[in-house]
DNA sequence: CCTATTCGATACCGATCGGTTATAAATGTC
DNA sequence: GACATTTATAACCGATCGGTATCGAATAGG
């Protein structure tokens, strides 16, 4: 509570905190972590180096945040699709084209940065793996909660989730991947078409 | 044919080939391309570094190098796999039995090196989109393969086709990103119920 | 034995890496 | 207007990056 409004003695930034955030994480999400310059962050987001040390501590701990927002904020996205989609097996097709639209002409048309933060940094980069699985894990809570209500046996709901899950994951691979926008829709129609046999 | 034993005159290599291909493979597989340093590979693989310079030019040579060996093994153990399957919807499932053992204690167990090289230089190293795209390319033809010899109509192989191929990917995120036995188990099992309905 | 040839060991190169250290420029407070 | 405080500018740091050049060691052909 005491926190906000409390910058107010000395020079005032030259930046605004939240739109540095987003042009950071938007070339962390381009590049990559290890690819990404401390140079290049410094030229894309208008932060000045020393600053970006000062309220930041360091590029990992910088990602670190840069990840945590990121998780959030798509936490958040996907909430909010899996409650425009409305309940039944019509609401995990509505979920399908929302998510079409997001990953054809959104804002994910470089797929997931965690999912491909965690890639990257997996076996070089310790601390990093942890948000792949808690992407994973959060994402399953969210369409588990999709699948439950179109209905069917409580094995039945695990197993559709998982499988959504992980072709979720390889729909995030094939958006990254420099995969046309046909290729994009076979994958999503072919889970459709699996979505439809759980009427 | 003139090529092979054509390495005759001067100081023989302190090094065999192939072992060494093998080695660099494993590194890279691990670490991701930008964070293995040429300093690590000379390390791990005892080519000396004027060598390695010699044999492939450039790192960034000697990682397509790879790459298409990489690819060329793991289309043929892909194949392999497809066709000690069999016949059938046990066809299926038993292709995803053997890709589980392969997973959890073969040699994936770091998911596949196309896909993690082409998710980490995607936007960055121009010249590397290829290999994921090719990638899926003949992973769909093989799983194509295998889901036509259980029957069905063609629209419903083709998008029967996609999904495996898609979950494949998702099912190699699941795997490099510390995904722990049992995870991996749900991901496996939820194909296998789906494959089910495929009868 | 001499030469051509190929490779290994070592030192070296400029560039860039992530990170820091002055010092000056703005602000609010009094 | 003096002062404390926060930021921007710029130069700078050692380390490491990918890549190369030099030179000696080891082999085959003659």
């Amino acid at each position: 509570m005491s926190e906000s409004n409390a910058r107010q003695r000395g020079r005032p930034r030259s930046f605004d905190e939240e739109t540095a955030l987003d042009e950071l994480t938007a070339l962390f999400w381009q590049k990559g972590y290890t690819q990404t310059s401390v140079a290049d962050l410094v030229e894309a987001s208008g932060v000045p180096k020393p600053s970006l040390y000062r309220i930041f501590g360091s590029k990992e701990e910088l990602f670190a945040s840069i990840l945590r927002r990121y998780m959030a904020t798509r936490m958040d996205m996907i909430s909010t699709l899996v409650a425009h989609a409305g309940p039944g097996v019509d609401g995990i097709h509505t979920f399908l084209s929302l998510m079409r639209d997001d990953v054809v002409s959104g804002t994910s048309q470089n797929g997931c940065l965690l999912v491909a933060a965690s890639a990257e940094l997996h076996g070089s980069t310790p601390g990093f793996d942890d948000f792949g699985s808690a992407y994973r894990g959060a994402l399953r809570e969210r369409i588990y909660t999709l699948v439950e209500r179109a209905g069917g046996a409580d094995n039945d709901i695990d197993q559709r989730a998982d499988l959504m899950l992980t072709w979720f994951m390889g729909l995030d691979v094939t958006t990254r991947g420099a995969g046309d926008e046909a290729e994009i829709d076979r994958a999503i129609d072919a889970m459709h078409a699996t979505v439809d046999t759980w009427r």
